[in-house]
DNA sequence: GTAGACACGCGAACGATTATCATTTCGCAA
DNA sequence: TTGCGAAATGATAATCGTTCGCGTGTCTAC
């Protein structure tokens, strides 16, 4: 890697159906999920390639990659560009776009502040929706 | 200290050797690493009793719980008030406290007026610390 | 048409964490 | 002090998500 060569994305038929079936989701999938789907609608695909796939598509910022708190990985299409964050709901996926105003900048400045460079920031916020809050009590 | 409850909580030699093996670093540890050098050092512990240990002394709030994008859980001795977080470098676990503004304030309302409930939210800002950046610009 | 990349699918490997379980140790009270 | 039951322990197996290795397939460029 870092070739710095051009790229040589070639076309593939298996990240096609990977960016299919995050496009048809609502919500945030999981990597084994979106592979179970695929293999249930009858696409002979690997879930290495799944994953490896998941992950040039998160490079190429066409998906949004996100990490709930030691579960798995979380991979969704990227709605915008820019910077934003989500609330995701540990029970269904679903998930809800919020925009934090100066929380960026906060973050940033206070860890240049502390003298660190190179500052990366990862914010997560879940909960549980309303409609699956509204399962889990009329059982 | 108030053992008022049906203290399930008992003494126990693993966790004084779990936390004192956290006091001495200046930084982060992983399980793993803190498990090794107890064993360096000559205790006997089970890897599973460092896990265990760690879980419940982060319960306890007596040592700061964070996880790196897709790595290990770290751990590291509570520098004390409430909730806080952390700057951490990502070359060599060092870390420095940062205190938020309202942020966890922010973080709950946008989520609950997302409709969501049992809100969690789990903020890692992350750099090179100037040591680090030193060390990597002139090898 | 052929060579060489790149991509694929499969299954095994991997690393972190958790569960299991027989045994030890602690806290409390007799 | 001694005894008892509950909680804690350590070794190991198991789990789970993710990645690697490898032989094969497929597309691009020549």
């Amino acid at each position: 890697m870092t070739t710095g060569k051009t790229a040589a994305r070639r076309a593939s038929k298996a990240r096609e159906m990977v960016l299919d079936g995050l496009r048809q989701a609502q919500a945030f999938r999981s990597a084994q999920s979106l592979h179970m789907e695929l293999r249930a609608a009858g696409h002979a695909i690997g879930l290495a390639t799944v994953y490896r796939n998941l992950q040039i598509l998160a490079e190429d910022a066409l998906v949004d990659q996100v990490r709930v708190e030691g579960a798995e990985a979380l991979y969704r299409v990227c709605a915008q560009d820019g910077h934003h964050h989500h609330v995701i709901c540990r029970s269904c996926g679903r998930s809800a776009a919020v925009t934090g105003p100066d929380f960026e900048v906060w973050a940033d400045r206070v860890a240049t502040q502390a003298g660190y460079s190179e500052v990366r920031h990862s914010l997560e916020i879940s909960g549980i929706c309303r409609q699956c809050a509204d399962a889990q009590a009329a059982p």
